[in-house]
This record gives structure tokens, C-alpha cells and sequence, in this order.
DNA sequence: CAACGCATCTTGACAGCGTCAACATTGAGT
DNA sequence: ACTCAATGTTGACGCTGTCAAGATGCGTTG
């Protein structure tokens, strides 16, 4: 797959580091990426990767914006695949995906919603754009919601959609840092979120 | 107020560092602080602190542990200090004073809910405790609200208190990780929140 | 085809980190 | 008064991110 002799050129070196960045994430969470491991695991010098990434933060900005693409790709097709559902269903089908979402890329998921990235260092423009990106749909879709009375139209569409995806990250966070929620528990607290936050769901 | 004097042994140090680490974390983040700054900024030599907190993590398990207390204390006190509102409104109120407790301690409830100390490190055992007891007036309070019917009883109480929490610790999240959310948008957004909470919050 | 320039890769270096091991000092108890 | 455990110190190790300076080779241009 990979050349075997030794060029002094890598060739694809860029690729390769994204690779191999994420690779190590999977396997032993972000924190235990290291630039100088990341390199030697490429076969290449310390100092190699920063003609690709000015930075380790960029680096990381890099992995979060395939994470959020990979999440825009497979939310969108949703719809598409679940005609059949009802807007109630198809909520809580969101709701249920991206909490698997996080759950199978749990690092991933760190990386796109967490402070190392957005606190402590600075997004990359890149990065900035397709996050907004990604809300801007959250955000249509709550307005959609919300003129079908499925969720409350009694304040703005833009806190409803702050609080709905609060909900939906603060259970993924809870998950994620390992605070104390049993995972096989993760489909039900899904399920009891995504009741609480659609409107009036009295039996009629 | 603290002796002049270089006494070989200091006397306090235990309290001191826990009063130096709060500080250095207040201004400048949790990842501010080094064991080897900490130790310089009392005074004392690089593994001084060692004798009194095995790890680091020790030692941020014991900041946490202080954020626990004070903040089960500010909870307590609210239901008598309002006995004058009605159960939503408290609902409302414990929503925006959880926030503002974040908003206020952002580092401090970064180590009381983090990954820091619950997935990397390991919490110790009275961290473990006091977090629960934590939870547990939380469980018992969502028990009572499910009881007066202004939460949700289709679901188990466990779930109403985990979907709920996860709400409130979604909002504190994205404001303390600086995602994106506008800090003066704050109360609205944990208003908004709470309302979209509570069961059947139709007119009559 | 030769030469130059630029992207890429390398080694060396520095300051910072957590923490272990070995040693120094001292206050408390027999 | 002597001993012991608690507490404080210095030295050392391996790890980290990243800057500076030099080596290498690809692509373009004369």
C-alpha cells in the first residue's frame, strides 16, 4: 500500500499524518496524540509534520473538520432514508443518531465540540465555516419544528435550537468524560430527551 | 497574614496549595496549572506538594471536591430563600443558578464534570461520594416535580433526571468550552431551556 | 541540460512538564 | 535525650511542543 523505500520526499506526508492522527486518537484518546509520536509513527522526523500544520492545533482543527463533515454526510441522509417516519419519530431518530455519533467516535467528537480546540487554542477559519454550517442546518430544521407546533413556538427558533442541542451534547459530554452514565442506558436517555423537548406530547 | 519567616517546614502547606491552585486556575485555566508552579508560587520546592497529594490528580479531585460542597450549599439554600415562587418558577430558577454557578467557576466545574479527572484520571473516593450525594438531591427533587406532574411521569425518574441534567450541562458546556453561544444570551437561553422542560406548558 | 529556488525533511537545542529516588531537617512521642 | 515519622529539598529521567539552522531533492526557468 505504502512505499517502502525510504524517499526522502514522503510524498503524501499530509494525508499519511491525518491518518495516522486519527488512527492514534481512536486508540488512545486525544491527549495521547503527541506530535513527536504522531511523526516517528509516520516514519518521519519530529519536526516533519510542521511544514503541514503550523501548528498541533491545526493539526486538531484539521481532524474535528472531517469529523464534522462525516456528521453533516450522515445526518442529512435521514431524512432521505426514513420517509416513512413521522416528524416525532424522525426527531428522535436525530436525536438517537448523533448520540451514536459520539459514542462511536467519542475522540472525534471531543475534538469538535471541545475547549482544546475552541477554549485554549483557536479554530481554523475552515473549521469556523463548516461548524456554522453544520448549526445553520440544526437551525432550519428546528424552524421546520417548530411551524409543524412539533416543538415550541413561544420563543425564538434560535434559543429552542441553542436548548435542544444543549440537550443533545450534554448527555454525549456525560458520556463521553465518563462521569457515571451507564452506556447501555444511552438509547432510553435519548429517547426520554428527545419526549421532554417535543411539545405537549399529551396523549391527546 | 502568612508567616515571613522560611520555617523549614511550613505548617499548612496542604490548605495553601489547595488556596494557589484555585487561584492559578481562576485565572488562568486548569491547564494553567503545573505542580512545579504551583509549588514555586508557595513558596516551597517542586515535590513539596507530593507529601500531601499522591498525584495531581489528587490534588484536582480535591478542587472539585470543594466546588461540590460549595455548590450543593448555593442549591440548599434556594427553596427557602424563594418559598414565594411556585414550582416552576423555582424549576426556572435552579436552571439559572446552575448556570451562572458554571458561568462564575468556569474552571472549577470543568474538574467537578470533566473528562480531566472522570475518563483520564480517576476520581478519588470522596470525590466519588460527595458527587453523588450531588446527584442524589437532584434525583430526588426531579421525583418531586414528577410527582406535582410538572415533569414528565411517562418516563422513570432516572431517565427525567438524567435527560434534564444533561440539558443543563449541555447549556454550561458550550458557554464554558466557547463553542459559540453569546454569554448575554445566557439567561434567556437557560429560560428557554427550563420552559421547553416542563410537561404541558400550555396555556390551559 | 544546467542552475537556481523553494518545498520538504533532518538534527540540535531549549524550556517546560510530572514524578521517582535519595537525602536533609524537624517536631512529636518514648 | 533519642528515635521515628512527617515533611521539605535537590537531582535525575523521559516526555512534551516548537524554533533555528542545515541537508536534500523536485520543478521551473534560462
Amino acid at each position: 500500500m505504502t512505499q517502502d523505500k525510504k524517499t526522502y520526499h514522503h510524498g503524501d506526508l499530509r494525508q499519511s499524518l491525518l491518518q495516522a492522527a486519527t488512527d492514534i486518537i481512536r486508540e488512545g484518546g486525544v491527549d495521547s496524540l503527541s506530535m513527536r509520536k504522531l511523526a516517528d509513527n509516520v516514519g518521519v522526523s519530529r519536526t516533519a509534520p510542521y511544514h503541514h500544520f503550523k501548528d498541533k492545533n491545526e493539526l486538531l482543527c484539521a481532524i474535528a473538520e472531517m469529523g464534522f463533515s462525516d456528521h453533516i454526510h450522515a445526518v442529512s441522509e435521514l431524512p432521505q432514508q426514513h420517509a416513512d417516519l413521522d416528524k416525532r419519530e424522525l426527531f428522535e431518530l436525530y436525536v438517537l443518531s448523533y448520540i451514536r455519533f459520539a459514542d462511536n467516535n467519542p475522540e472525534t467528537y471531543d475534538l469538535m465540540f471541545g475547549k482544546e480546540i475552541w477554549k485554549l487554542g483557536k479554530p481554523t477559519e475552515s473549521l469556523k465555516t463548516i461548524s456554522k454550517r453544520c448549526f445553520q442546518h440544526w437551525l432550519e430544521w428546528i424552524e421546520t419544528l417548530q411551524a409543524q407546533k412539533i416543538l415550541t413556538d413561544q420563543h425564538p427558533t434560535l434559543r429552542v435550537a441553542q436548548a435542544s442541542w444543549a440537550t443533545l451534547h450534554g448527555l454525549c459530554r456525560l458520556l463521553n468524560d465518563g462521569i457515571y452514565v451507564n452506556k447501555n442506558d444511552l438509547e432510553e436517555m435519548g429517547r426520554t430527551a428527545a419526549a421532554m423537548l417535543l411539545a405537549q406530547n399529551r396523549v391527546d
